[in-house]
RNA sequence: GGGCGGUUAGCUCAGCGGUAGAGCACUACGUUGACAUCGUAGUGGCCACUGGUUCGAUCCCAGUACCGCCCA
């Protein structure tokens, strides 16, 4: 059955795609040849609930064209796939569907049930992502599917691996070697999921906001001179103050402020450093007093220069706070709004009040009369304590705000600002005094999934120390080991490693590894139990744990209780029980509370050990001897800290190597106009659209042909099309072979036919010169570079000339060499352009011939350097140019196309007379001659030269002289041009000095050879102007 | 404020020491033994600006302007 017009995609993708996974075409170390190297990727795994976008549409293609290439190579070849479990995310999908479900919410239905739901849901999803990489061609080993949650506790059948297991082992090392640690610190908190997450899930957006100024007055009414000066000393304010004035965007976080923040060298402040002042909100019998301190964080110039302290809602308060030992007081509950737990404000504030004037006397500002003994409270005590009024409790953040507002601005506390005013009818100018709000933008956190305002919070979290685990993973990349392209991928990530904080592991999520610490009551001294304080237990199993129960406690009972309330009551009990020694009376029946840390880990801790996970660690896999370090990781740079370089800390932290020997890190895929691609802007290019729309392969080979190093990428559907139509041009050029029986009885031909024709000895060369050019571009991960190689060649090669020049060589003697040529040629294409088009050629393959291995499997060509036919290359080049000069001079003049001329050859060198004659029906048929003559140009002709000949076309009669002139003028002006600037080089004497050799010369034989071409067209020009 | 990039044809981008290339778009012509998802020919550029290095700069260096992205 002859071929069809077209490669029909959707018809075709679907069946080629079945042949490849049916004979597990893409299995690790498929089509591998002994003693060839192992060559292995790691896919970067989707959100298991995740559908395929265009940004990993590109991510995978890239990948994916390497991978084909190594395997065809004969390489051993692994590409990894699977999918992450993406706690917030996958959660998030979840309670969506069971709220749309009408199904009970996760609390009502409790932890377990829950997972058991998530699970499910994980079952449901997963094949979405997977068919849509499969439909993507990408030749990932869909066998060895990793998931990140694999094996974890109450996984449903199916789902067991070793993910759960490893990333437990890596908590509990690090936990063991003091790389990780729990503490209370002040970490982003988003209240809409009501978890803690990492610095890097924060997205700080400019929003409009709002600055207020108020007055803190001084304890007791105290005064002192407030003095302005400006640059050169002068005094331009003076006043007597009984208050420091604070700006604030955030009013109700005043409540929780511990002190008032100057600059040490701020003159203005200098009186009052050390004394009390009061926060302006909360019932006026209870107002706060808070020390006014020095700090090298407020700025002198902006604003007052004085700052309220909040240690515990503003990171930059915090690391103030903690220098100067100034409580932190939590104001907000997990939902962001004002806490409503605790003892009454009255009593709280008391507490607060007396730690003021106790920081006083320990920092040495204590007057005499308000000597106070030492009073401290312990971090949890201090969280304990809820310092908003009672009338305000259990409000909004931002109710509470403006709440806070009218009741400063009402006491007059507000620091106001002249308004002018005209009254419309009497057009009489009031000024009244109004509180001095400005409007200005300013920086807010956002959560990165659910987009609301994030709160700094003061919370028990886990923590790495990246600190101490950051340095191999710099050291890796600095001295090469793991190379990152584009190099200033390596900028990036140097720099953010060498400011690296600690990483935020735990997050209140249910759905997750669930970290592996139990809490017990604390043995403070040899036979006490201390009230309120814990022990920590991690391990990785039970036997571990209850071994190190015993240890601390004694032969004693475990019992875990269903809440923390009940865990304090039982602890009572037990810390009664041991305290009183009554202890080893129970006989055995002592129980000892347990409770397991409710939190689950950050996903990216898990995703962080992707390499080794995948590759069955903790067990010692023939897999990972075989394929880890992996040989290169294809990513999106938007993820370098996330991913990339939490895998460098962990893999080298854990097993003590690099993940992977190259990072290659592409840009974000962006729409035509460089718009990020949104639902809401309505901008989104579907993959799958554009799949079904102009075949997987368009896509597949824009995306290389984009691929240039850093930026973003813009996807322009035009750009698209005309890759469609570049396959179809090969389809094409297939088809002619094919009707000229160029695939009769053919069967794949790995050594290059022995050719005499010049044109086919020339495109065996070309096709050798693509092959070089695609393998440097691959090793070099120029995925443009070997896109745009492989669309000249098969489009401006083979399709443009080599087409063209077979016509008239099937019908003369080497009609037989160029149909092996031609299959030779085409069937090198089909090989090179499989990793790109693997749909389009794997069809290809199969239909022109008798093959004996799937294309995704034939062997990758190895063609010497020999093929490249110099001479038949220089001759190619003077019938081509020749060719083209013919055709532009004939169109220039306007000679109808389909009028044949005559040809005159009015000179000609021996060499340019044999290559003429050599190709001359190959010339005649291109440029539509009819005769060629030698001899002296006729009247009425145009003029054509070439390198060793000129040719003259006699067109008397049909052509304008004027206009022919004119023609001839031009190119003549081009030379010209040429010439001068070649010879201005040439003439400067400090070129010769200075260039190398073979630059003077190139340019001495390109003058030469443009003075020779000039002469001749200088010639036709003096005939012309004979002519009149 | 700190870091990393970018500024080349109408658009999207390559090139990165020897005075410019591609695709798309545009113009004209055109169904010649595969291909109109095509062919042939053409139009189009002080390579952001200012200095410097060099025999020579779009390319290297410094500065300026503007535009991105990341981190505060």
């Amino acid at each position: 059955m002859p071929m069809e017009k077209t490669f029909n995609a959707a018809e075709a993708e679907a069946r080629i795609s079945k042949l490849w996974l049916d004979q597990k075409a893409f299995a690790a170390g498929a089509n591998a040849k002994p003693g060839h190297p192992a060559f292995s990727v790691m896919i970067p795994p989707p959100n298991v609930t995740g559908s395929l976008h265009m940004g990993h549409a590109f991510n995978n293609t890239l990948q994916d064209i390497l991978v084909r290439w190594h395997r065809m190579m004969g390489d051993d070849t692994l590409w990894q796939p699977g999918t992450d479990h993406a706690g917030i995310a996958t959660q998030m999908v979840t309670e969506r569907e069971m709220a749309l479900q009408q199904e009970p919410d996760r609390r009502t239905m409790g932890r377990e049930k829950f997972l058991t739901r998530v699970w499910q849901q994980k079952q449901k999803s997963r094949g979405t992502i997977i068919g849509q990489l499969q439909r993507l061609g990408a030749s990932a080993d869909w066998d060895r599917e990793a998931f990140t949650m694999s094996g974890a506790p109450g996984s449903p059948e199916g789902e067991d691996g070793n993910f759960h297991d490893a990333v437990i082992k890596v908590f509990v090392d690090l936990y063991n070697k003091g790389l990780i640690y729990r503490g209370k610190r002040l970490v982003n908190w988003d209240p809409h999921f009501e978890t803690a997450i990492s610095d890097l899930e924060v997205e700080n957006t400019e929003v409009p906001g709002r600055m207020w100024h108020f007055k803190y007055p001084l304890a007791g009414g105290q005064t002192y001179e407030y003095v302005e000066k400006d640059a050169e000393g002068r005094v331009t304010l003076r006043e007597t103050r009984d208050y420091i004035s604070i700006a604030t965007t955030r009013p109700e976080t005043m409540l929780g402020d511990g002190a008032v923040a100057v600059h040490p060298s701020d003159e203005r402040y200098a009186p009052i450093v050390g004394k009390l002042c009061e926060i302006p909100v909360g019932p006026a019998e209870h107002r706060r007093l808070i020390p006014i301190i020095t700090d090298e964080y407020p700025d002198p110039s902006f604003g007052s220069g004085a700052v309220k302290i909040t240690g515990a809602h503003d990171f930059n308060d915090y690391a103030v706070a903690k220098r100067s030992d100034i409580p932190c007081y939590r104001l907000l509950d997990t939902r962001a709004q004002m806490r409503a737990d605790g003892v009454p404000y009255d009593e709280a504030a008391k507490i607060a009040g007396r730690m003021s004037r106790a920081w006083l006397v320990a920092k040495g500002y204590a007057t005499p009369g308000i000597a106070e003994q030492p009073f401290t409270l312990s971090e949890s005590e201090i969280d304990a304590l809820n310092l908003v009024p009672d009338d305000l409790r259990g409000l909004d953040r931002y109710e509470a705000r403006k709440r806070v507002v009218e009741a400063i601005t009402a006491e007059g506390l507000a620091v106001t600002t002249l308004k002018k005013s005209v009254d419309k009818e009497t057009g009489a100018e009031h000024l009244e005094l109004v509180p001095y709000v400005e409007s200005k933008p300013i920086m807010q956190p956002f959560g990165d999934r659910s987009k609301v305002v994030i709160e700094p919070m003061l919370t028990d979290q886990w923590f790495v120390d990246t600190a101490k685990i950051v340095e191999p993973a710099l050291e890796a990349v600095r001295s090469g080991r793991t190379k990152i392209i584009p190099p200033s991928g390596e900028k990036t990530y140097y720099h953010w490693l060498e400011n690296i904080e600690p990483w935020c592991i735990s997050r209140q999520l249910w759905w997750g590894h669930q970290i592996p610490v139990w809490y017990g009551p604390s043995k403070h001294t040899e036979n006490g139990i201390a009230k309120n304080e814990l022990a920590f237990f991690c391990a990785a199993d039970q036997e571990s744990l209850f071994d190190q129960l015993e240890d601390y406690y004694g032969s004693v009972l475990i019992v875990e209780p269903q809440n923390p309330d009940e865990f304090w009551q039982v602890t009572e009990n037990f810390r009664f029980a041991v305290n009183a020694g009554i202890a080893d009376k129970l006989d055995g029946k002592l129980l000892v509370p347990i409770y397991r840390d409710p939190d689950v880990l950050d996903t990216w801790f898990s995703s962080g050990l992707w390499p080794i996970g995948t590759l069955g660690w903790p067990e010692p896999t023939p897999e990972l001897t075989k394929y880890f370090p992996t040989s290169v990781l294809v990513t999106g740079q938007d993820i370098l800290f996330f991913w990339v370089a939490r895998m460098m800390m962990m893999q080298l932290a854990v097993v003590g190597d690099i993940p992977f020997h190259t990072v290659y890190l592409h840009g974000l895929v962006r729409d035509a106009k460089g718009k990020k691609m949104s639902k809401s802007l309505g901008n989104v290019i579907d993959p799958l659209e554009i799949i079904d729309e102009y075949g997987c392969d368009a896509l597949r080979f824009a995306n290389a042909a984009m691929a240039s190093l850093g930026g973003v990428l813009k996807l322009d559907t035009q750009r698209i099309a005309g890759y469609r139509n570049f396959g179809t041009k090969l389809w094409n050029a297939c088809r002619f072979a094919e009707m000229n029986g160029v695939w009769e009885g053919h069967t794949t031909q790995s050594t290059a036919p022995a050719a005499k024709a010049t044109a086919n000895r020339w495109i065996i060369g070309e096709t050798a010169r693509t092959l070089a050019e695609v393998n440097e571009a691959l090793e070099a991960f120029r995925f443009d570079t070997a896109a745009d190689a492989l669309y000249k060649f098969v489009w401006g090669k083979v399709c443009d000339w080599y087409v063209e020049f077979a016509k008239p060589l099937f019908d003369g003697p080497d009609a037989a060499e160029t149909r092996a040529t031609m299959a030779w040629v085409l069937d090198r294409s089909m090989i090179l352009l499989h990793p790109f088009m693997p749909f389009l050629t794997e069809e290809l393959s199969g239909t022109t011939g008798k093959r004996a291995k799937l294309l995704v499997h034939t062997d990758w060509p190895d063609l010497p350097a020999t093929l490249i036919d110099q001479a038949a290359a220089q001759e190619m080049s003077f019938v081509t140019t020749l060719i083209d000069d013919i055709r532009s001079a004939r169109a220039q003049v306007h000679v109808p196309v389909g009028l044949k001329a005559d040809l005159v050859a009015t000179s000609l060198t021996d060499d340019a007379r044999q290559a003429f004659q050599r190709n001359e029906t190959l010339i005649k048929r291109l440029a539509r001659i009819d005769n060629v003559t030698e001899g002296a140009a006729p009247k009425g002709s145009i003029a054509v030269a070439a390198e060793g000949a000129a040719f003259a076309i006699p067109l008397q009669g049909l052509i304008d002289i004027a206009e022919e002139k004119s023609r001839l003028q031009k190119a003549h002006d081009k030379l010209a041009k040429e010439i001068g600037g070649l010879k201005g080089r040439l003439d400067n004497p400090n070129f010769a000095k200075s260039a190398p050799e073979d630059v003077v010369m190139e340019a001495q034989s390109n003058l030469e050879a443009r003075q020779e071409e000039a002469a001749k067209i200088k010639e036709a020009l003096t005939r012309l102007s004979d002519l009149g």
